[in-house]
DNA sequence: TCTATATATTGATTCACATCAAGACTGCAG
DNA sequence: CTGCAGTCTTGATGTGAATCAATATATAGA
């Protein structure tokens, strides 16, 4: 089975940042996040000559599913995927979710399947990256091969992160730190740490948190009576950044 | 900071495998484990070259601690180890249990910092691998480039597999995924996949299924009265494998 | 626009595991 | 062998989140 992208998807609309649209990775304004490299021009001339920006991504749509062959990372250039896992009974576990910037498929390399589906929770664009083409290139540009390193490592500790959070933290906890996963994250690609939407439904949080809606739901509603958050939707104003530090370490 | 080696080891007894502790990769009877490559004669010799064979690491002692400087990867010799975090509160959240031909220590290299602890269960060998060696070897040798991306994958797919465990999983399901995952890894090393001796206590079992032990021991004292295990303080033996794969799967 | 369907909130009840508590076993030091 | 500290088991009780249930709100489709 090969890749999901969008065949017959739209050009991008006017708020899809058409700046990005056919930027080369020299010029695009994630590259800070994606490639932090310090590359000569040549290197990232032949870096863009292996990278293909996809047509837009619909809601829904997957771009690659659990069990596929692997061929390729992905950079997100705009809107938010998730990674999830299925279990046998048929319920949906989140791995994580990915922002502008963030890469990932990478664990599709160890067994050249990928071991997690991923999924746009809104209209997305990515960079898709074939693996061989990174590998031989790595072996040219040490710089490229370190930063892949560092990228798997990258995950490896965001998972072991997530690994305390669910077995040590209570529900409380596990939202307020997502919230200031978010925060953190939009701040680096300069939006705002204390307004935003949320692109993921109740229960996607729920399957990434270990909880189900209605709890999730419930600490929502008590962070908003703490006047820790405005909560309206998905729309999450955070009012007051240190209990919302202090709701995450409490007793962790 | 660096590394925690054993500086005042005594030598290896009889039982600890004398056989494997001067040995080259190439003639070490754990390679298909630790480095399943096709390698020609001379790489395997440039392998050899960086690699760095430790004095026993005795029970309890860190092979390195969290915060410290990032040097190395460790493929473990004989004995096992425990990788863990210690949660703000003092708690303590173990990610992962290294058997015989495992290596550990990847999670350092995003930061240069380690982001976990390690230590030895039992007295234990391990061969250390300095990272920025094996980094310059792996742009000349693109198979062994490839076999650490391909073992930093490994590494992230089983973080999800517990994630997913840890989640979704009751305490029955997680102590029975965990004998069956020990099983495998010594049918692996062509060791018995029936009888065992667990290395870690029953605390480092709670720590890393995120259950406490008096849970653990009552999910053993159950498996025993259903005749699926025979168990006698950390000697284990599988008396119906089929119905532990079943209470692995129950549901999950 | 109106309807249908998915998503979200809130409340009442249940349950699996944590916590608290006590005793038994193991293994090492003297 | 004896004593002690650490580890493990078992029982009684408590609790945080799941489940069950009902309603409210939002979103998509006709």
């Amino acid at each position: 089975m090969t890749i999901h992208l969008a065949e017959a998807g739209e050009t991008l609309g006017p708020k899809a940042c058409t700046h990005d649209y056919q930027v080369s990775c020299g010029n695009c304004r994630l590259s800070a996040i994606c490639l932090p490299l310090a590359l000569e021009n040549d290197d990232i001339e032949q870096l863009d000559n292996i990278i293909q920006r996809s047509k837009p991504i619909q809601k829904n749509q997957h771009l690659y599913r659990e069990g596929d062959d692997f061929q390729s990372v992905y950079a997100v250039r705009s809107g938010t995927l998730k990674a999830y896992k299925t279990t046998d009974d048929g319920r949906e576990q989140v791995t994580g979710f990915y922002f502008p910037g963030e890469i990932l498929g990478m664990d599709g390399i160890s067994n050249n399947t990928h071991a997690s589906s991923a999924k746009s929770l809104e209209t997305a664009a990515v960079c898709e990256i074939p693996f061989t083409s990174l590998e031989k290139l790595s072996t040219l540009m040490p710089s490229l091969q370190r930063h892949f390193f560092q990228l798997m490592s990258r995950e490896i500790t965001e998972d072991q992160q997530l690994i305390t959070l669910l077995s040590k933290n209570s529900a409380d906890e596990r939202v307020a730190s997502l919230m200031l996963s978010i925060s953190t994250r939009n701040a680096r690609r300069k939006l705002s740490a204390t307004q935003f939407r949320l692109p993921m439904s109740r229960v996607d949080i729920g399957n990434y948190l270990g909880l189900t809606v209605e709890t999730v739901s419930r600490v929502f509603s008590r962070m908003q009576k703490l006047e820790i958050l405005r909560v309206d939707n998905k729309e999450i104003e955070i009012l007051d950044a240190e209990g919302l530090q202090e709701m995450a370490n409490m007793g962790g």
